[in-house]
This record gives C-alpha cells, sequence and structure tokens, in this order.
DNA sequence: ATGTCGGAATTATTCCGA
C-alpha cells in the first residue's frame, strides 16, 4: 500500500503534470491540497480514466483538498469545526483498514500579520479535533502542507530564519500538540538525521540553490507506524516534466505493509 | 527587482496570495 501527500497548486493548471506523477508512482490514496477549485470543476472523470476516485473538499479560487484512492471511500469528515472561514483545509475519509486525513494548515504569511494568530488557533483546533476523534488507537494517517518547520534541521537556514513565519516556537508548539495526540512522523521516523526538503520558493531559483524547507508531511498512528517500509520526498517531481510546470512543493509517498 | 507562479477581475494588465 503507497500512500501520499502533495500540494499540488492549482489543480487545473497541474492537471496533466500530476497524471504523469500518478502514473509513474501509483499511489495508493493521495492527499491534495491547494486545489484552488469548487467540488463542481472538480475533474473527477479524468482521474478515473486512470483509475482513482477522489472525495473533495474545495472554494473558489483559493485552499482545497482532496483525498484520491483506487476504490471508492467514505467520508468522515469536511472542515475544521469553527475553522470555516479560514477557508476549506480538511478532510478525512475511510479507505480500507486506513482513516486518512488531509490538511492544509493556514500559511500566516508572517508574524505581524493578522492571520499569523488565526494560524495558531486552527492549529488549536487541530489538535482539539484530533483529540476528540481519538484517531491514535486507529491505522490512521494525518497528512498535507503544515506550513511549519518542525526543527532547524528542516530549514535550508535556521539561523537566518528562525523567529520568522513557520520557524516560531509558538508554531512548533502547537505542532507538537497535535503530534502529541498520537501521531509520528514517518519520514523523520525512518531518517532521524536527513536535511531533505519538500517546498522550495519559485523565486530565485531556489530548488537548484537547495534553499528549501521541510514542510509536508505524512504523519501515521502507532498501528500504522508499524507497517510502515519506506518513505521518500519525490524531488523528481520538483522539476519540470515534459516541458510541463511543477508545483512549488514535491509530493511525499510512504510504502506499508 | 521580493527575481515566479496560479487565479480573479477584467479584457493584456494589475492585484493578491503563497
Amino acid at each position: 500500500m503507497r500512500i501520499a501527500t502533495w500540494n499540488v497548486n492549482g489543480l487545473r493548471a497541474r492537471l496533466d503534470f500530476v497524471r504523469l506523477w500518478l502514473e509513474s508512482r501509483r499511489p495508493d490514496i493521495v492527499g491534495f491540497q491547494e486545489l484552488k477549485l469548487e467540488d463542481e470543476q472538480f475533474p473527477h472523470e479524468l482521474f478515473a480514466e486512470i483509475g482513482y476516485h477522489a472525495v473533495t473538499h474545495g472554494q473558489k479560487s483559493w485552499n482545497g483538498v482532496a483525498i484520491l484512492t483506487r476504490e471508492p471511500a467514505e467520508v468522515l469528515e469536511r472542515g475544521l469545526m469553527g475553522q470555516e472561514d479560514f477557508g476549506s483545509r480538511l478532510i478525512t475519509a475511510q479507505f480500507e483498514d486506513i482513516r486518512f486525513t488531509t490538511v492544509y494548515v493556514p500559511n500566516g504569511k508572517s508574524v505581524e500579520h493578522e492571520d499569523y494568530p488565526k494560524k495558531l488557533l486552527w492549529l488549536e483546533a487541530l489538535r482539539d479535533a484530533l483529540a476528540a476523534a481519538g484517531h491514535a488507537d486507529h491505522p490512521a494517517v494525518l497528512c498535507g502542507d503544515f506550513n511549519i518547520v518542525p526543527a532547524p534541521i528542516d530549514s535550508w537556514n535556521e539561523a537566518l530564519l528562525a523567529g520568522h513565519i513557520f520557524h516560531t516556537d509558538a508554531e512548533r508548539t502547537r505542532y507538537q500538540a497535535v503530534l502529541d495526540t498520537g501521531w509520528s512522523d514517518l519520514f523523520r521516523h525512518l531518517h532521524p538525521a536527513e536535511k531533505q526538503f519538500s517546498w522550495w520558493d519559485y523565486r530565485g531559483g531556489a530548488f537548484h540553490r537547495r534553499m528549501g524547507l521541510r514542510i509536508d508531511f505524512l504523519l501515521g498512528s502507532r498501528s500504522l507506524l508499524e507497517r510502515v517500509e519506506s518513505v521518500q520526498i519525490d524531488r523528481e517531481f520538483r522539476k519540470k516534466q515534459d516541458g510541463l510546470t511543477p508545483s512549488d512543493h514535491a509530493p511525499v509517498f510512504a510504502d506499508l505493509t
């Protein structure tokens, strides 16, 4: 079983690229973020052609999440309770024995911006919702674009960026509180000391200058952790493919027994 | 050049968000 997460940065603009990736990696479950379209615009037929079903939680222009599966999945929740004003950023579905949630955590923009304290509140609401749901006792996945750099090793330049957005103690504390509801970072679990990134700014040749951040995670509950064989941040697909523009995020995938 | 993208609003150009 192969599971994956990917911020596609606009599904309509990325559709050919996404199909290329799906046909190359053949994941069984995928969480997408930043669809930037309404549910009515989701191209279910195009995914059906290559063997995927989708459940979606979109909105006009921004945000939006979806879960792709090989067979139809059952939606358990759309949206984070009490945080609806911050956009469509969470969806949970049951597929086979796995409870699969994907999230697009608010960016926050900068520590001075009004979105920053709202980002912290969103993370607190996520923690509360996860604690109440008791996912930790099931095979469960929580994945997505967290817009948080968990530790200095996950930043291209912690010395420069410490205290700035994605790199604050307040964000890291709240992310840890999410983990403490029963999750482990699958990549960091298998690769405790590897410096690898999942996002690079489009600007200034950041990708080629290795100026990235690791902000996209596959988290697993305890029983899922026992099944993890490998985790890969798919850098190849942060590069142009057949002249197609990539997302600014690389996909992350893991293979389970 | 804070250097690039995607999308929306409006009609090829400007803004907003990331």
